[in-house]
DNA sequence: TTGTAGGCGTTATCAT
DNA sequence: ATGATAACGCCTACAA
């Protein structure tokens, strides 16, 4: 901190000046007229000794702090980042700070630094991502929970606005695309969790979209870790590698429930001697900027980040200004972005 | 904000107990000793009321917030986004939040945001990355700038500690690797930019490098951008490509500025004909994660991004608890991380 | 147009 | 072991 021990007030500037520190505080806030003469004055000697007002106190006294807090599990995601430009984007011009604040997709450290940033610190929150259990912060937080945004956070009660990507129908339609291109072997890879409801619903996706096309679900290509995985390119890799040493290849596509496992599978069809796209098609999801720099160019599904981060921004927005106080659940659509790594078969 | 309009505050719990509000603030703090009775019945009407002690208050009282402030222009930048890790892990179990708040590389935008910090509102600020240019902070905060710490943000008055990479001397031992695997040709590819000072020291330590070795600078492959790049990839990929439609491929390995870029690069070698590392040797910059998916894996020089990061915070963190009030520079090395890019001649 | 004084919710100091 | 009360620094009626 700054001038911590011998921090100028108000008061002190408006002794300086000789006039109130009313006149000071409206000088500064425009709040109300203030003589040109005066304020000039005022603004001098706040600039001649760098005042610069105590925002804790402001904020004590109006109970706002112009603050948006942004929780998310992993800064180092580009999903939630894109999420947070997003944010930021909408909420430019607007006077409002955002911060970050990372979890680590630990539910014990959500709480913790929720306690810290706790009521009154922020405006509003936004969530980004993690895993579903809200009631730990109900216990905090109680029943009055306003000003909560989620985004692509699944909560049973439909307590909170929140955006989301429909899932289990992104996967569906990836299921379409490969199908529509002639395939029907489509092997999946990814993992399942109870405690992360997302990757369920994805996977039922995939189920939904065999379906569609009355494809068989084969078993022995359905790689489907426990438990959420740490390193995603190395279960992509090694998965599919050790896949290739014992058996042959015997899908024509595969889906990846994220881009980087998708880059690790590609990877080690290629170090086994299989061509991407010529001998299998690779699909994956996100579309973070990795999945470009793949060589092939990995094929995927875009999820749009940055506009679910700015409808959450707005959303937040008209709830912490009393604009609307509405709950609403917005869901958005991904698309395929087409590059180079599926191959159109008869 | 939860409870707004009709907040608890310490008093109301105080009147419900039958105490004053000085027992109950002690109570929860532990500040000082509260006779277990007393404090039992005091945590049972927290709870059941789910009173949470106003963080702003509490902090206008005791003069610190317990959170440190992390500013870095882009939260997508993976080097940024690592630093903040180390940052986080080593302030792990101090009770200290950390939030983080994105300038988008605009210090009109950092001035505004550190204007909303400012004052009183974190202990203690971690500038990551960014352009040098701290006048226009000093001219808001004055010359106590105290509790500041700079990760890779060069500033020319040593009046802030900070943790730097000494990439002049990084880049030079990037050649010096180059040269030791036989190579002579050897390209430089990236930018060039007053604003920022590190692409300067970075293609000066890539003279001091060819010096090194009496190997010629060659101005026919030294591709060096006017301005800083937007579109790193793409510069890297089209610069390359465009670069061999018009001429034979007259150099052995290329050195970017970037792992991007050099990913780019890599890109445009294969798409027009040539084998990686065979006919040409690639090496980034950074090792950020996408350096490991491209394919070949690119070989690159690793930057210590967490270590800088908890190097950073116990450093702040001995200035902000007083432990320690002396400005330190402290350099940290890099290493080359030798994957497939680069190929050993005679 | 400007000044005075009370309040925001805690913590800290000094009593008891 | 606990109470009363004055800070903390700002904002905002209300008054002048």
């Amino acid at each position: 901190m700054c001038n911590k021990n011998k921090q100028l007030t108000i008061r002190d500037i408006a002794k300086m000046v000789g006039v109130s520190p009313a006149t000071v505080s409206n000088a500064l806030s425009g709040e109300r007229h203030v003589k040109k003469e005066t304020k000039d004055k005022i603004l001098k000697t706040v600039e001649k000794y760098k005042y610069k007002p105590n925002i804790i106190a402001r904020s004590l006294s109006k109970k706002k702090t112009g603050i948006i807090g942004i929780i998310l599990p992993d800064i180092n995601n580009p999903f939630y980042s894109e999420v947070v430009k997003g944010i930021d984007e909408e909420l430019q011009g607007h006077d409002y700070l955002t911060v970050v604040v990372n979890t680590y997709y630990n539910s014990e450290i959500e709480i913790s630094q929720l306690k810290k940033l706790g009521a009154m610190f922020v405006d509003g929150y936004i969530f980004v991502g993690g895993s579903c259990e809200f009631e730990k912060i109900k216990t905090y937080f109680g029943d009055y929970l306003e000003n909560f945004v989620l985004v692509n956070r699944k909560c049973k009660n439909r307590q909170f606005s929140s955006v989301i990507i429909d899932s289990k129908r992104a996967i569906e339609e990836a299921v379409n695309f490969l199908a529509e291109n002639g395939h029907r072997e489509i092997s999946y890879i990814g993992w399942s969790s109870r405690e992360i409801i997302i990757p369920e619903s994805k996977y039922s996706g995939y189920i939904k979209g065999l379906d569609n096309h009355n494809l068989q679900l084969n078993e022995d290509f359905l790689f489907l870790a426990d438990d959420i995985i740490l390193n995603q390119y190395k279960y992509g890799y090694e998965t599919i590698f050790n896949y290739l040493d014992n058996n042959k290849l015997d899908f024509t596509a595969i889906l990846a429930q994220t881009d980087i496992i998708g880059i690790g599978a590609m990877r080690a069809f290629q170090d086994q001697g299989y061509n991407v796209p010529d001998s299998v098609s690779v699909i994956g999801y996100g579309n973070i900027s990795a999945s470009k720099f793949s060589n092939p160019s990995m094929t995927t599904i875009n999820l749009p980040k940055r506009r679910m981060g700015k409808i959450a921004a707005k959303v937040l927005f008209n709830s912490v200004n009393k604009k609307s106080s509405r709950k609403e659940v917005i869901y958005l659509k991904t698309k395929v972005v087409n590059r180079e790594s599926i191959k159109k078969i008869n």
